[in-house]
DNA sequence: GAGTCTTATTTTACAGTGTAAGAGTCGGCT
DNA sequence: AGCCGACTCTTACACTGTAAAATAAGACTC
C-alpha cells in the first residue's frame, strides 16, 4: 500500500477542503471525495479532525486569518482600519463565493478569530475610541458586510415575467442590479464610517 | 391502506416543515422525518414539492410573506414603514432562529417576494422618494438587518480563557454582550433611517 | 355497474452520506 | 528482535434524497 506518501497534514487538508468548496461548492462536500483529493481513505482525515463540522470550522479559520492580516497592513487611523477591513470581507465574498455562507453562518469563535479582534480593538483603545464606540460600529459595519455580502451572492435574475406585474419594482430595479452594487456597498459603509467620524 | 385520510397539501407540508425545523434545527430535517410527521411515507411529499430545495423555498416564502405583512399596517411614512420591517426581520430571526439561516442565504424571487417589494417601493414612490435613493437604502437596510440577526443568532460563548490573553477584547467585551443587543440594533438602524431623512 | 383515466400514495431500490470500531502498517525506540 | 505509538485503511451501520414502478381510490364515460 502507498501509505506516508500522501504527507497528510491539518493544513493541506483544510486547504484542499477549501478547493474543493470553491470549486464544486458546499452541497458537493463530503469527506469522501475530500479523500479522493486527498490521495487517501476519508476515514484518514478524522485523525486530525473529530468530525467534519470541525474540519468546516477550521477552513472558516482559514478565511478569517486572510482577513485578520489586513489590520496590520492598515494605518493607524480607526476608520481607515475599518473601512479596509470591510472591503477585505467582501473581497472573500467574492474569492471564495461558494465557502463564503459557512463563514456568515458560523459561529467563530476560534483563537486567531480573537487575535484579530484584539488588533481592531487595540488599535481604537490607542486612539482613544471608547470601548462602548468601538464596540457598537464593529458589530454595525461587520453586520453590514456580512448581511450584503450573502444578498448579492445570492442574486435574483430579475424575472422579466413578473416584472410585467409589478411596475413599481419594475422601475426601481435599474438600481437593483449587479452593477449598482459596488456602489450602494460603498454609499452604506460611508454612511456608516461617516456616523463614527462624527461621533468623537 | 389508510390513504387519503391525512389530506396532505403543500400548505400543510410546508407548516409541518417549519415546526420540524423550528424544533429539531435544520441539519435534523429530513423527507422520511417529514412522513413521519405528516402521517405519510417520504415520497408523498414529492407529489406536492419537486425537490427537498423546492420545499425548503417554500418554507422561506412562508417567512417572507409574514413580513410583508408588516407593510400594510404600516404608516404612510416610508422611513416608517423602513423601520417596522427592519423590527420585524429581526423579530422574524428571534421567533424561527433555526430556520433563519435558510432566509438569509437562499434566493428569493418568488411571487410573495416580489408582491413585497411592489408594495414597500410602491409606497416610497407614492412620497417622491426617488428610485435610486429607495433602492440604496432597502439594500443597505435589509443588508445591515439580515447580517446582524444571522450575527447574534451564532452567538459566541465569550471564552474566559481566551480573554486572558487578549486584554483588549477583554475591555470591549462587555459592550458585546447579548444585553447590549437590542441598544446597538437600534443603533445602527437609526444610523441608516437618519440619513434617509437627511437625504431629502 | 363495468371499465378506464387521473390523482394521490406507497413500495422498492440505489447511490451517497458521516463516522464508530477495529484491524493493519509503518518508522523509530530500546 | 521486539515493542510502541503514530498514522492509515477496512468494514460496517444508520441515515440521506429521490428515481421508478406498483398500487389504491375517486371521478368519468358508456
Amino acid at each position: 500500500m502507498a501509505r506516508r506518501k500522501v504527507e497528510l497534514s491539518p493544513e493541506r487538508i483544510r486547504t484542499v477542503a477549501l478547493e474543493l468548496i470553491d470549486r464544486h461548492g458546499l452541497d458537493a462536500f463530503s469527506t469522501r471525495k475530500l479523500g479522493i483529493a486527498l490521495g487517501c481513505e476519508a476515514m484518514a482525515i478524522y485523525w486530525y479532525y473529530r468530525s467534519k463540522e470541525d474540519l468546516l470550522d477550521a477552513v472558516v479559520d482559514e478565511l478569517v486569518v486572510s482577513i485578520a492580516r489586513v489590520v496590520d497592513e492598515a494605518s493607524t487611523d480607526w476608520v481607515g482600519t475599518l473601512r479596509a477591513v470591510a472591503h477585505a470581507y467582501r473581497k472573500l465574498a467574492h474569492d471564495h463565493p461558494r465557502a463564503f455562507p459557512l463563514l456568515a453562518t458560523r459561529r467563530f469563535s476560534s483563537a486567531s478569530t480573537f487575535a484579530f479582534l484584539e488588533k481592531l480593538f487595540g488599535l481604537a483603545r490607542a486612539q482613544g475610541i471608547s470601548d462602548r464606540t468601538s464596540a457598537q460600529f464593529y458589530r454595525v459595519v461587520s453586520s453590514y458586510c456580512s448581511g450584503f455580502a450573502l444578498n448579492e451572492l445570492a442574486p435574483q435574475p430579475t424575472s422579466l415575467a413578473h416584472l410585467k406585474k409589478f411596475p413599481a419594482v419594475a422601475h426601481v430595479s435599474k438600481w437593483l442590479g449587479e452593477d449598482q452594487l459596488d456602489g450602494i456597498f460603498e454609499f452604506g459603509l460611508e454612511l456608516q464610517l461617516d456616523a463614527l467620524r462624527a461621533s468623537r
